[in-house]
DNA sequence: AAGAATGGTTGCATGATTAAACCAATAATG
DNA sequence: CATTATTGGTTTAATCATGCAACCATTCTT
């Protein structure tokens, strides 16, 4: 593939965190870890991903603070891999990507997972909203380039 | 890599949306479309990606009805591509990615660029909300697995 | 009519991913 | 307490995806 280009200097944030989390895997092993999966071999399983790039996957997320790496409650030596809070702050990429896919990628009457509120038992619902509180779509907003200063 | 491993059958939707949009080029591209552009030679220009693979994932995103080629409106034989209504909804998911690479991704002082409500020039924001509407964040939700029935 | 831009296609080198085998340390079992 | 299974990897080889450069047909500009 020759070296996959880095973002990391692009002046856009969208393109830093696709520079982070926008690989093939890293973004499934986060959903995986939202849904309490902890260990290795429980992510393994879970996604089928092979084990050496498990290896290199979790690392670096863990390298990007999305994850921890801390002694597993039971005591053991074993270890478990945690969502930092930087890492629960991908919270709503996750939901963003859900409802699409729950709006775009499901025949109507076929089912799927759903995310609800703990406390109601009702699904969850993802504003994009002005200051003033009114709701807004993508031609109601610009993006402002802000020249970086040397 | 052997056969990239297909999720359109996971139950999961954020899955299923990444299986879409979830490799190395579609959401640059993506937020480049929202960006306005258009043009294969503006994508190209602007990502820096190697010509054969732009040709490619805009195929794929063209089949997976994220964006369309239509004729300019200048009126040569000129095609644009550009987002469909399916496309637009992936509004959220880049908002969100943005959100979290301004949060994290960006020293104190660099400057970045901002998406603000054309209207009135301020940030927008984007909340996650349950029905009541009170902001909930992960801890507060749980994924319902609903059995596929056969 | 000549040259440049657009929108690609093709071939090759190399990096990324996978599957499979292997392995050390720990945990469970008889 | 000896054996076996599980965990959490590493290594190797084969294969696929990507990037780069060269090339090309069509359209636009001058």
């Amino acid at each position: 593939m020759v070296a996959r280009k880095s973002l990391k200097g692009d002046y856009c944030p969208s393109a830093r965190s696709l520079d982070v989390i926008g690989d093939w895997w890293s973004l499934l092993i986060v959903r995986d870890a939202f849904d309490g999966l902890t260990r290795f071999s429980e992510f393994q399983k879970s996604l089928g991903i092979a084990k050496n790039i498990l290896t290199e996957r979790l690392r670096t997320l863990v390298a990007s603070g999305i994850l921890e790496l801390a002694p597993t409650s039971e005591g053991g030596t074993r270890m478990e891999y945690r969502l930092t809070p930087m890492g629960k702050d991908l919270f709503p990429v996750m939901v963003a990507l859900r409802q699409f896919g729950e709006r775009h990628l499901f025949a109507p009457a076929e089912e799927h997972s759903l995310l609800v509120d703990r406390a109601s038992g009702q699904p969850v619902q993802l504003d994009i909203r002005a200051q003033d509180g009114r709701s807004i779509g993508p031609d109601e907003t610009v993006i402002v380039k802000v020249a970086e200063e040397k």
